[in-house]
DNA sequence: TAACTAATTGTTATATTATTACATCAGAAT
DNA sequence: ATTCTGATGTAATAATATAACAATTAGTTA
């Protein structure tokens, strides 16, 4: 009998429970703080984004949102999808179409994103150096930037040691 | 009268035929090599994306290939892309699901796009310093990159200078 | 409290992006 | 000629996302 079954759907070696209270603390902290309204179905929405380190695809958060709020419609959906991705408590991950709940927010929120294809988590990085090149570069171009999106895909660390 | 109408709508100061032989070209030259078929279709698809350095939609594409191609339907175009991408010939533009050329097919694919919101233009960049940063990062996660996307938007030099 | 205002949600319809499956065709290899 | 492969034709549909307007709720002000 193998040892870690149900860990293995998460990260390697995390208490996910303590995860997810974190985030969820964090976001609730953050939207008082900013005098926004975390209603129940935005709160709902990042609930279930966060049951994994998955990015998650808007229908199926749809799927998934609708046995707790049987008025779910796509605009449902996209709309607690952009107001989440506004105050930074959430990833869109651009080469996915999907969604993964932000570790850092309230700090800096661009971050590299390590999307793994085998076990889809994707990880995040502050990636310091990257960042400061990036810059640097930016600088050099005369690019103002806006946005970054840094999202790499391959094996991550713990699939690649299976 | 205003100087330079005609050329504002592609890079600053260049010559976009040359811009577009040189892609053309190169393209039929790496296709050969590979000896891979660079067919009257991808050739046009080709084509209809280097007629501007902003990224297109497919169903734009569709549209300027049907008067080519009077058969041509989605599956046409996404093939087409498709080829193309395989090839290191185009770039797909993630966070906008749009297509570009490459500028540096035959060299190193993978580069910085910067995008910007005013002319929509997107501009590529090597980025040698991140890039290097960036592996480092990648070898100190034990992450196996199998594809990068580093997509900036924001503002060109060219039109913050206006 | 009542009236007003802004923000959120409900609801329907539709736009946009992309894929699947199977048929056909053209050229190369046997 | 036959077979194989890669490319294209064709139709249908899946997956992703937005627009527009009505109804409701929460917050504010009179």
């Amino acid at each position: 009998m193998t040892s870690h079954t149900e860990q293995d759907q998460h990260t390697f070696e995390h208490n996910h429970n303590q995860c997810v209270s974190l985030a969820l603390d964090t976001a609730q902290q953050l939207c008082i703080e900013r005098g926004v309204q975390l209603t129940t179905i935005r709160f709902q929405v990042l609930s279930l984004i966060w049951e994994s380190h998955k990015a998650v695809k808007a229908y199926e958060l749809l799927d998934r949102l609708r046995p707790l709020q049987a008025a779910a419609k796509p605009a449902t959906i996209y709309r607690a999808l952009d107001f989440l991705i506004e105050q930074g408590l959430i990833h869109r991950v651009e080469s996915l179409n999907a969604f993964v709940g932000c570790r850092s927010s309230g700090q800096q929120h661009e971050q590299l994103l390590l999307i793994c294809k085998l076990c889809e988590q994707v990880d995040e990085r502050a990636a310091t150096d990257v960042m400061t090149a990036l810059l640097e570069e930016l600088q050099q171009a005369g690019f103002m930037a806006h946005s970054k999106a840094i999202e790499i895909h391959g094996i991550c660390a713990n699939c690649s040691s299976k």
